[in-house]
DNA sequence: GCCAAGTGTGAGTGGTTGACCACACAAGGA
DNA sequence: TCCTTGTGTGGTCAACCACTCACACTTGGC
């Protein structure tokens, strides 16, 4: 017979994905080497103990969690290209650049790219999911949008610029040199 | 009498100094929360526990090296653009780009500035240094070039493209998407 | 030579971290 | 009912971290 609830105990696999979307949350402020596996578990509501079931170590639990936070972007990336089906490169990208503002308009996605990028530098595991992630978002932006490299070079460019400005939690400072490195970027 | 060698120990002034520009390599690897201060010790030749005697604690000595870092880059800026003085605005931030291009050919700077945003994220210390950095670039690099706000925007767009490119060690890879985003963008 | 001020370190301290393991409990088929 | 398989946790541990302190050595003025 079929029970009420579902299940009282999670599948490995279902568990598995509530760390990666919780996950993020907690690795966006401190990032890779910042963020302890206790402040993970507690972000899942579950015991430290069990994140070292789930995941291997540390690393590879960091590394899962910044592909699929690259996975999250690229699907926002495609919904808004098959929007603007149609149209010139510049439309499309220009409903590509709003739809990661909307995407990030909660900030930790772009924060987990920030810091991937910084653990980048000497985690090797962590860089080549870096590579991979950007080597399919920058040929997918270049063939959704059918943009010069100039364009498409300039459509990341902005993207960076974004989580600077993010990282700076500019929308607390009201100056001129922020609204010159901000203008033009939509802010949801 | 004057003894051959000046000094056998130094001021706590130099030590300080020396502690700034080794500390840039120390930090540059794994940033504010990878880097420990045995590492900093370490490079710059000194004990551990002297380090907490030229410095009060980790996070002023880290945001001490970050606002050394702007100092440096922008005195960089500084000379190349009063080399290209009284030319065209896109011709004194071409000199602008190359000098900062050149200045860190050696990577540690940029990776610098790079974990000082990551840091900024959730140290309110690293964010104020940050921001001190960047209102103080933006402004001397507007007034220097005299260039518009699109122009300035994009200056610094392209500078945190370069953040992207040598964090991911880019110059290993060779592959289409390498060369969209690095187009132009001159590497030493 | 003496001494006060400054430079520098070895040897810790308390607290935290990533990782591990024995064990308890739930599920569901035989 | 029993028993295998899978879910989940408390308790622990060695390693490590930021930070401290007592103490030794140098310097330079007297």
């Amino acid at each position: 017979m079929k029970s009420e609830r579902p299940r009282q105990l999670s599948t490995a696999e279902e568990r598995r994905e509530t760390v990666l979307r919780t996950a993020i949350g907690a690795f966006a402020a401190r990032g890779y080497w910042g963020t302890t596996t206790t402040e993970v578990a507690k972000a899942a509501g579950i015991s430290q103990a069990y994140v070292y079931r789930l995941f291997p170590n540390k690393e590879l639990l960091f590394t899962a969690v910044v592909e699929h936070c690259f996975v999250l972007v690229r699907a926002s990336l495609e919904r808004a290209a098959a929007e603007a089906k149609g149209s010139s490169a510049e439309v499309v990208l220009e409903a590509m650049g709003d739809a990661y503002a909307r995407l990030i308009s909660d900030n930790d996605l772009m924060l987990i790219q920030l810091h991937a990028q910084a653990a980048a530098v000497s985690e090797p595991a962590v860089r080549e999911v870096v590579r991979q992630g950007y080597a399919r978002l920058v040929e997918y932006v270049r063939g959704a949008s059918g943009g010069t490299d100039g364009e498409v070079q300039e459509f990341f460019a902005r993207g960076m610029l974004c989580h600077l400005i993010v990282s700076m939690v500019a929308d607390e400072v009201d100056a001129p040199w922020i609204r010159t490195l901000s203008a033009g970027i939509t802010h949801y």
